[in-house]
Order: structure tokens, then C-alpha cells, then sequence
DNA sequence: ACCTAAATCTTAGCGGATTAAGACTGCGGG
DNA sequence: CCCGCAGTCTTAATCCGCTAAGATTTAGGT
């Protein structure tokens, strides 16, 4: 399978738009500003502006509904996510894990249901490993 | 105890110069320059006005000594590392630590022995937080 | 006391992100 | 057929990060 990596990290005002897609699966430009979480909503020419240039980078894609635009991601969560964590891992931790991992239980406290969750992850990750590389 | 917390980001550029400080303890602007990994060099100049806006956000702090100043960091890389991972932890995973550390997995291949190192790291939490919570 | 190195203060250009408005274009429904 | 809405394209202002240099001051060591 191996997806077309993400090339190019979303800014922070493309993120909160992403989110939104994310959210909705696809969105017209006045749909993005009314599920739009944040306080004061964006305006709607800005957030037009945003989108063009986001699908200049290749990060949403639009279709045509009558007259009007639904835009769709291009990239998904999992990519972003996976490109963030790297540009973190590398930017902060160099490299280690094991660092950004000590830095992300002492960011604010970890529920015990939630440190299960990690372990488990970790396990079905090592699982997942060695069958791939049998 | 509660520490203050680091209330600024650093920039990249401004990390770059903190992983210097970080190594070395305290540093001069030259030793800055000489001592930075990456390539080419920063310019002395450039150095020294950045570490001159670190110091109006509180980021580092000089003393003299003879002529030149000396400079340390006035914060830790636990907390620039805290603040940073809970700062992706909300903009990218909606807080969830889970998610942050499946996309942590999956961002590139982690060792056995890093796997290990994790699973160490969240049994060490657990414990350290039952004792504290006795 | 003087020279020099390092500091200060000022300025400046580039690039990107963010926000937004204006001009205009063109399609679809009434 | 034409009005209006949603699109396009252009422009722009502001802010920040980054980089760097020039002008000037200051302080230390010989």
C-alpha cells in the first residue's frame, strides 16, 4: 500500500480547518466557519483564502455541488499526526522516544485506564513487528 | 513545589541555541557559535541577538565575566519539552495520549530495546503515582 | 592611558502566516 | 433572461522569525 507521505507540516490555521474536515468528512467554506470551534469564528473570505492555498499544497482537494465547492482532505489525520510527531521527536528529543515519551507522562497527569492503553500499544506494536519481519 | 512553568515556545532557532546551552551548562556567544551542531555555523551576530530576545522572554539569563557575558538557560528541557508535547498533544491529538503515541510508533521503526525502554517508563509512572497518591 | 574586543542599539530585508477586502466573473434557479 | 451568490484573482497590511550588518559605547588587560 505505502500512501504518498505528507511532504509539507499544516500551519496552525490550516490545522484548525483540517480539524473540521476531519470532523464533517467534507465541507463547503461556510460549513468550515460554522462547525469552526474556535472563538471568534473565522471569516469566511479568510478562510476561502486558507483553503486555495491549502490545496495549492496539496492538502485538501475540492468537487463542485451545483455552484458551490466541497472540500475534501487530502491528508489524513494519521499523516499529519505521524509528521508532527517526528518533527517534535527530532526538534526536541533527538531522536528518542524513550525521551518524548517521559515528557509526555509528565505533561499532565495520565489516567491508570490510559497508561493500560499505552501498554497495550506497545505490545500490539511489537507483535505487529515481528510477524512483518518473519 | 511547582516549579514555574516556561510560558513561551522557543522558536527553532531559539531551541537550537537552548540544546547548546543545555549541553554546556552556560556559554558565550562565541562558545554558542563554536559548539553548534548544525551547518553551516550561525553567524556571531545572529547569535547574539537571538540570545538578546531570549532574554526579554525570560528564556536565558547572562552574568558577566571580565568583559563578556555568559549565558545559561532559565529553563529546563523538561519543561521546554513538557510544554512543547502538550502543546502537539492539543493542537494534533485532542489530548489524548494514546493517539500521540500510536502516531509516536508509527512515525518510524522503534527499536526492541526502545519498546522496552517504554514499557520500563510507563510502569516506572505507575508506581511513582501510587505512591504519591497514598 | 589606550587599544581592542565585546557589548549595545538601530536598522533592515526576506519570507511565511494570517487576515481580509475589492474587483470581477460566471453559473444556476426563478 | 437576469440577479445574486459563490467562485476567482489580486492586493495588502500586519506580525513574527530569522538573519545580519553598521554605528557607537564600554570595559579590561597590558
Amino acid at each position: 500500500m505505502t500512501a504518498r507521505h505528507a511532504t509539507t507540516l499544516p500551519t496552525r490555521a490550516e490545522l484548525r480547518i483540517l480539524h473540521v474536515l476531519w470532523q464533517l468528512g467534507q465541507a463547503t467554506v461556510e460549513e468550515v466557519v460554522t462547525h469552526s470551534h474556535s472563538s471568534p469564528k473565522p471569516n469566511y473570505k479568510t478562510v476561502q483564502t486558507l483553503l486555495r492555498i491549502m490545496e495549492q499544497k496539496r492538502l485538501v482537494r475540492h468537487a463542485s455541488r451545483g455552484r458551490v465547492f466541497v472540500f475534501e482532505p487530502r491528508v489524513t489525520r494519521e499523516e499529519v499526526g505521524r509528521l508532527s510527531v517526528r518533527t517534535l521527536l527530532e526538534q526536541n528529543f533527538g531522536g528518542s522516544p524513550a525521551e518524548l515519551l517521559v515528557n509526555l507522562l509528565e505533561a499532565g497527569p495520565v489516567e491508570e485506564s490510559e497508561l493500560d492503553e499505552l501498554e497495550t500499544l506497545i505490545r500490539a506494536y511489537r507483535s505487529q513487528k515481528r510477524e512483518s519481519s518473519s
